[in-house]
DNA sequence: AGATGATTGGACTGCATGGTCCAATCCTAG
DNA sequence: CTAGGATTGGACCATGCAGTCCAATCATCT
């Protein structure tokens, strides 16, 4: 944690690090990223990067998490889930960010298998990045009055990361597409009851 | 690939050393499997690893990539999904098999992000078996004719995948069970239609 | 200008890990 | 019992990578 005062330029750098790393990790997963790789794509030297990340690659990492984490919140666009519209918006709002993405994939959900057995801190990160986006979903279901929000809740986020997966493996939209599209059923029907 | 003539003590090491490797990687990842890891698992000799995976770690993966692929097939239950008690069977025969599962998390799945930026083969491998089994899924459907097979057997897949992911962040099953339902619901509007 | 602290470059270290090698032992067929 | 191949043990090597260190530069404030 840098609790020394980064100036305009040490800031700049930092970034550029976290953004470089989010890019390889994104496409290569933890294991595969070596410091050196991200030293090459954001211009860096070893010493900037433990500089601004004392812990090393562990502390790193967690900025990426947290970086990408503030990114997926902001991929759902604002405001309540509370109408169907709403939700018909979300959709386009994913497919619009996913769609638009250097690579494919769940920026934090592919980690998750990764991490789990690695660094405690960085799963019990993601975890509670997950519980986060599906508490906000299920908002939105528990004040539109469907059955059981917190099922339909982690169907529904299932599938946007099961979507992300198989995009992944496919290279593809459509997958996410569909799934979101499976989604909005399930929806649908839990709106009917 | 063992051309040679292996014995039954030679196939029972082999053997031992995918299970050992699978149990490992679906614990940790790919990447933080070390050959000493699997050889202490499996007690065996860096000299049986090589002599059993003449390509080293990444034919070992691929192995256990096949191992695996083979046991997800068996957990479909057999038998085509052309009636929906037949799927009703299968979320069943799902939930039993990752239920009684060491750890959580899709044992193919889980490698996709891992395999896609490292080893282009092991990816395809992956893709191939995501394809079968979505391929799978679709002929029942197909049979059953509904509008959209493709699209409904690529949200189903999603869900399950999806929900496997989430399972393995909350460390229990009741996601996967919740993405399973709200899978099942998809299909019964789609044979509904 | 000069001082102070942030920033940067890059050589260097230590270690984990994938992979090699050879000799010892076990197994089976003749 | 013996020969040849399968099997095994484990020392050893090469390398890639995380992490350390120190000296050089840059920016800002007085």
């Amino acid at each position: 944690m840098p609790q020394q005062q980064l100036t305009a330029k040490g800031e700049a750098t930092r970034s550029r690090i976290v953004e470089a790393t989010a890019d390889r990790i994104l496409a290569a997963g933890i294991g595969a990223t070596s410091l050196d790789d991200v030293r090459a794509d954001s211009s860096t030297s070893k010493s900037q990067l433990f500089h601004y990340f004392p812990g090393g690659k562990a502390e790193l990492v967690r900025a990426v998490v947290a970086f990408q984490g503030q990114r997926v919140v902001d991929a759902q666009g604002d405001g309540a889930l509370d109408t169907y519209e709403k939700w018909e918006q979300w959709r386009a709002a994913l497919l619009e960010h996913y769609g638009s993405m250097h690579g494919w994939g769940c920026p934090i959900g592919s980690l998750a298998s990764e991490a789990a057995g690695t660094d405690p801190e960085l799963a019990e990160q993601i975890t509670t990045y997950m519980l986060d986006w599906r508490r906000r979903l299920q908002d939105g279901l528990t004040r539109m009055g469907v059955a059981h929000p917190d099922r339909l809740a982690a169907s529904i986020l299932a599938s946007v990361q099961g979507g992300l997966m198989l995009t992944q493996v496919e290279q593809a939209l459509w997958p996410l597409e569909a799934a979101l599209d499976g989604a909005l059923e399930q929806l649908r029907v839990a709106l009917a009851e």
